[in-house]
RNA sequence: GCGCCUGUAGCUCAGCUGGAUAGAGCACUAGACUUCGAAUCUAGGGGCCAGGGGUUCGAAUCCUCUCGGGCGCGCCA
């Protein structure tokens, strides 16, 4: 229970009297009704909007509404006034000594503070990275991966049973593309002599590891298969290497998954088959011949009859083909399956954290999986806006085809797993993002995890500079404009917990923690300008030991805040 | 051409699922270190929230149109 939830519950408890001596109805939908912190300070401690918001359903002045709760919140104990506001605004001023409580609120949860139980007893499946397995991550995948490993983290934190996934593409034709460059850098190891990687083949250096392996396994006895069991030995081979460089990569960002599934596994065990048959059976498939793509000539369009998914009729623009000509399935197709799979074995809610490039898949997916459950939102996808890598400012150049590109692990190698943890929530997942990863070294204030993680410190120092002994505290001396910001700060962290799982947006919890340290670093330096104000008070212990726990509580929130980032509280720097 | 995203201070961006006089950082100006950590803070200027129309007690937020940016668009994954 926080101070905002309390409240809601006191005017809960208001409109039910009300609405016996009203005559209002009793089961009026209250939720939008809100108690929160007034933007402008001078307005009180909490303002609720009550009175606005039901104002017409009750068909009911919105003032002499708001007077009528008012003068019931009135007669609660914490309450010192009441005011109404513009239109119909009811602002509360509160006792002084009632923020200080919050404090003990926050300290006895300890841990726990900020949690809350929107989804206890349910279960949720988050995929993301997911890239595929041809080659090691580059520092643009850093963003989707922290994405969803901080959305899981958050949803485990409010009681989900999480799951996080990646789904290995390793299927189809990259796989004999990356073969077949595999075969040609493990011909040069056997002193074949390549001048140029051909076009169509993958470049990149990290291939020659995969071909020396390959020779120390093999000798040179691959040489006598034919190309199509070469790719049969070398695929699976390449992928696993592949697969264990991204995993070590993950690793170093702090990031585990809990399963990953393959899509070879799943076509051979004929999940696409089964999937397709379900659709089937459920009348949602026929064979046609897809509308020609708006903006391309009409002259490259050859209509053939194919294999189409009814995805029309869940809001997608045109119905999709599921085979190809040389009937092999789509990769639509064997994602239709993989996230039927995924349903089944979920039984519950499924994310998918995709990049910008893939949002005209958005509409195709949602639709497969509102046809397989039934439910409109089962299926929620989550994409992230394109990452410009900066050095100083200036562009970092990166070509995936001349096989030059910034891997992820050279930006952490850089900067640091923290850091790019960090620096990859300041910015609406949507939004593209720029990343400095000269800048984002220094240690001042244009350093958003330097800026949070040095408020931890200096909390966590002051707290080591205090000798007073513990005793029972009085938090009421605790009045400060500056001590009720941070408090107040505090206070709202569940609820901002609450919003970024509602919204499913992380990076307000980067947000949220460059805010307290911000109201934190301004308590600190009010000790500067009054001395009365600093936190170790010689001659007054009671005082003293109050602001310790209101720094105590900070390092708290600050330190919870970052575990959710999966980042260091740092006691020192 | 169609779909999705997007336009907020000079710059980079927030804006709590419709709330009160739209916020922060950077930059600029002027200040605060014999002091609990100055890796910090305080104060100041700076805005037709791209533009028009609509919805209502109330719009940066929702709808619609116009203009300007980004991404995607049959058998690649």
């Amino acid at each position: 229970m926080n101070i905002f939830n309390e409240f809601e519950e006191k005017l809960y408890a208001v409109y039910a009297k009300l609405s016996k001596q009203h005559d209002f109805p009793s089961n009026l939908d209250l939720s939008k009704c809100v108690i929160e912190l007034p933007r402008d300070e001078t307005h009180g401690d909490l303002a609720c909007n009550a009175a606005l918001v039901l104002a017409k359903p009750l068909n009911y002045p919105p003032r002499k509404l708001a007077e009528l709760i008012a003068k019931e919140l009135e007669k609660d104990d914490s309450v010192l006034a009441t005011e109404i506001a513009g239109p119909g605004f009811i602002n509360l001023r509160l006792h002084q000594s009632r923020w200080g409580q919050e404090i003990l609120t926050i300290l006895e949860q300890a841990d726990a503070f900020g949690k809350n139980t929107i989804g206890t007893g349910k279960n949720i499946n988050i995929e993301f990275v997911s890239a595929n397995p041809t080659g090691p991550l580059h520092a643009a995948h850093a963003r989707g991966a922290i994405l969803g490993d901080v959305l899981s983290n958050l949803m485990a934190f409010s009681g989900y049973n999480v799951t996080r996934e990646y789904y290995i593409n390793d299927a189809g034709s990259q796989i004999i593309t990356l073969s077949k460059s595999a075969y040609l850098r493990y011909c040069e190891v056997l002193g074949v002599k390549i001048d140029s990687i051909p076009s169509g083949l993958y470049p990149g250096d990290y291939l020659i590891d995969v071909g020396e392996k390959l020779a120390s396994k093999f000798g040179d006895s691959l040489h006598q298969l034919s190309e199509a069991e070469q790719v049969e030995v070398i695929g699976p081979i390449a992928v696993e290497l592949m697969m264990s460089s991204i995993k070590k990569d993950l690793s170093r960002l702090g990031i585990t998954m809990d399963v990953y599934s393959s899509e070879n596994t799943l076509v051979k065990n004929g999940n696409v088959s089964s999937a397709i048959q379900k659709l089937q059976q459920d009348g949602l498939i026929y064979k046609g011949k897809p509308e020609a793509p708006k903006g391309q000539r009409d002259d490259q369009w050859a209509p053939r009859e194919q294999l189409l998914f009814k995805s029309k009729e869940f809001g997608d623009d045109v119905d999709r083909p599921l085979q190809k000509s040389d009937d092999s399935w789509t990769y639509f197709a064997s994602d239709v399956a993989y996230h039927f799979d995924k349903l089944e074995r979920t039984n519950g809610r499924l994310v998918d954290v995709l990049g910008a490039d893939h949002s005209g898949y958005v509409k195709r997916m949602t639709a497969a999986v509102q046809a397989m459950s039934g439910e409109k939102d089962m299926l929620q996808i989550k994409q992230c806006g394109l990452v410009t890598l900066l050095d100083k400012g200036q562009p970092v150049k990166m070509s995936k085809r001349a096989g030059t590109f910034v891997t992820l692990s050279d930006v952490i190698d850089a900067v640091g797993a923290d850091v790019m943890r960090f620096m990859m929530l300041t910015r609406r997942n949507d939004q593209p993002l720029e990343f400095d990863y000269a800048k984002v070294t220094e240690k001042s204030r244009d350093n958003p995890v330097f800026y949070v993680q040095y408020a931890h410190a200096r909390a966590k120092s002051v707290l080591r500079q205090n000798k007073k002994p513990i005793a029972e505290v009085n938090y009421s001396v605790l009045t400060d404009i500056h001590e009720i910001r941070v408090i107040k700060q505090l206070s709202s962290w569940p609820k901002l917990v609450e919003a970024a799982v509602h919204q499913c947006e992380p990076h307000r919890i980067a947000f949220y923690l460059m805010e307290l340290a911000a109201v934190f670093h301004g308590l600190w330096n009010a000790g500067r300008d009054n001395l009365e104000l600093k936190f170790i008070q010689e001659s007054d212990d009671e005082l003293t030991l109050a602001r310790m726990q209101l720094i105590d509580a900070t390092a708290l929130v600050i330190k919870s805040g970052l575990n959710l980032l999966s980042i260091d509280a740092v006691e020192e720097m």
